[in-house]
DNA sequence: GAGCGTGGAATGAACATTCACTCAGTTTCT
DNA sequence: AGAAACTGAGTGAATGTTCATTCCACGCTC
């Protein structure tokens, strides 16, 4: 990972020099700690107990980052680092599929697919990052929030596409695509309500359908649906819950 | 809410004793700290920031509460009381709606939609609590997290009626249950990502549409419709992301 | 109605603890 | 031997909680 933008402006004299070993060790500190913060929340982790689990003395685990917030910002930023980068193969992919002329549904399914892949491997990241960015000074967590942005503008490129070619109806592609990626997060962040999908294949077949199905839909027919919606009955289930 | 569970052992010989004060109290303490714990996390909130913002000494505060930890539980359990009590009201109004005959979408929609509502009034305290049950002891958090389990029965239940009645197409319905919870969440949640959308209305409208979309679809098109989706690129998908 | 007593409520300085972080000394490696 | 890395007791700041004191609204007495 970019340790050059994690090392802004050490103080201690005492640091880990070689790059290699600088990596190594911060892999290896972040891995137990993001155990620990998974297990008891960041607050309730001691650096003391990173150190441990990790192997080393306190003072050393401050050898390799400055901070303890700079270990939960490796830990998210980590996790951004891989998806970015899996990003941008997609984009890659997308293009070249494109090209090739494959379907709108097609190149979506492709892209979704590879998209759920990943968060199921960066799911604990994915936690975290759902439950810690509030300790996160607000610049990171700016940064944070702007690399899921891009993520959703490449959905919404997809589906605009897949429109295009007048494979999707038109609709409201923001809301689409927030969708979209919402479902696929919630494999990670809402694991235990789906006790029944044992692996993600399971879960990610039968959603797959249900993505497609979400983008072939249009926006009318629901309030068409309903007869007998009048202004009461909504004050009424407005008044309910107040 | 019942003050009755909250005041458990108060050692403290000051405390207030007349219930109402005692309840308004605890109201405004409680809306004070929900902005800071919201805004800044609970770790990153002190007692002195709930006490200035509720215009109160530090002091005080323990007058009202026994523990800063006793405002968090306060806060999340007055959201889960609201919600249970619109759940029982929904399940009543179900009960009635299916016995004067109303279609199966129109049932669903009724429900999801004050599912809806009652989740973005209670927005702040959903997203509070996704983010605190780290904070929270086992049997809390078990508690919290049956209450949701509870709601997707109870849509699992509508949508098994509606495939009873031959309106739906028969498919997972526990995978769907969750996808509506999901998406009907993810206006609190993932807010953030929804700024063209300015009031729930806005986001309701298609995303009823969006829903009934998910409930009529069938689970076979997806794997039908990749046609070169064969296990080499499976492979290679998965390895772009190590 | 002025003075006084009473007790519930508010106060904030003081206390005890926790914890991130430092640094002077030690060990390990080359 | 010298550099690099490790160590962990120590430090100071922050924070949850307490409690001795103060405040005040009310009722009582004369």
């Amino acid at each position: 990972m970019n340790s050059q933008v994690l090392r802004k402006k050490r103080k201690s004299p005492s640091q880990v020099t070689d790059e290699k070993r600088l990596q190594e060790g911060q892999e290896r500190i972040a891995a137990a700690a993001l155990n620990l913060f998974l297990q008891n929340g960041y607050h309730n982790t001691s650096v003391r107990e990173i150190a441990q689990k990790a192997g080393l003395s306190v003072g050393s685990v401050f050898n390799y980052f400055t901070s303890k917030e700079e270990i939960l910002f490796f830990l998210l930023s980590s996790g951004q680092v891989r998806t970015e980068a899996g990003f941008q193969k997609q984009r890659a992919e997308f293009e070249r599929l494109k090209r090739d002329g494959a379907s709108p549904q097609d190149l979506f399914l492709r892209a979704y697919e590879q998209y759920a892949v990943l968060t199921d491997e960066l799911r604990r990241n994915t936690v975290l990052a759902y439950q810690e960015t509030k300790s996160l000074t607000l610049a990171e967590r700016k940064r944070f929030l702007e690399g899921e942005e891009r993520i959703q503008h490449f959905f919404e490129e997809i589906i605009a596409y897949g429109i295009d070619q007048g494979a999707f109806p038109a609709g409201n592609i923001q809301l689409k695509a927030h969708c979209l990626l919402v479902l696929a997060q919630s494999w990670a962040v809402r694991h235990w309500a789906l006790s029944s999908f044992t692996k993600l294949d399971e879960y990610l077949e039968p959603l797959k359908s249900i993505a497609l199905g979400i983008l072939e839909s249009d926006s009318r027919p629901a309030s068409a649906l309903i007869a007998a919606q009048d202004g009461k009955d909504i004050a009424l289930s407005r008044e309910m819950t107040s």
